[in-house]
DNA sequence: AAGTAGATGTTCT
DNA sequence: GAACATCTACTTA
């Protein structure tokens, strides 16, 4: 029986958060995958949207950890991220792609598209596939609609770490993480 | 395979 | 009014 994480789990830096949040699965009311790639956000950071301090948009990131972080994003894709550190950092790690491996038949019906491997590769993709939208904003990630699961410890995960994507600010940081050979990411590292 | 343009709406200056 | 944690379709090779 998998674990399921709990608020503690998501208690560190964002950094050290997404780095473990690799190999885990998220499923959004019984559709999702394997977390393949993640990016850590932190107030410290010029590329967070909490840099700035507090804002209507950002509160749940400033609320506790083990939340849902939800925003829209060039007025086209719902992306989905995960609170992290403790209340008031505004810290949190954005899902970039998951490994489908339940609910491909909705996924592919909510995507429009047959291809696997694009199903849930890009953090705009995950939120169409996952049907993410304002409605998850500030959720608990600890109960439904939300189930994440621990890694299985028996099988240690390769991660390997890069500069995150799309952003025009603190481009040098290695924040991007992902499953070492996975095909399912947004870009190749 | 690689690059570019356009979509589309919220947030912040 | 600019920027934006993106995606798709279309071009050019």
């Amino acid at each position: 029986m998998p674990r399921t994480l709990k608020s503690k789990d998501f208690a560190g830096d964002a950094p050290e958060v997404a780095r473990r949040l690799i190999g885990a699965t998220l499923l959004v009311d019984g559709v999702g995958g394997v977390i393949v790639e993640t990016e850590a956000y932190d107030m410290s950071d010029a590329a967070a949207h909490t840099h700035r301090g507090p804002t209507e948009r950002n509160r749940a990131m400033f609320g506790p950890p083990g939340h849902a972080y939800v925003y829209f994003n060039y007025g086209l894709h719902w992306c989905l991220n995960f609170v992290c550190r403790e209340e008031g950092h505004g810290a949190g790690v954005l899902i970039r792609a998951l490994q489908p491996t339940q609910g491909l038949a909705q996924m592919r019906a909510r995507r429009g598209l047959e291809d696997e491997r694009l199903l849930c590769a890009g953090p705009g993709r995950v939120g169409q596939a996952l049907g993410i939208d304002k409605a998850f904003y500030g959720l608990p990630l600890d109960r439904p609609p939300f189930v994440v699961h621990a890694p299985d410890p028996a099988q240690p995960v390769a991660v390997v770490a890069g500069p995150r994507i799309g952003i025009s600010k603190a481009q040098a940081l290695p924040w991007r993480f992902g499953l070492a050979g996975s095909r399912y990411v947004s870009r190749k590292f």
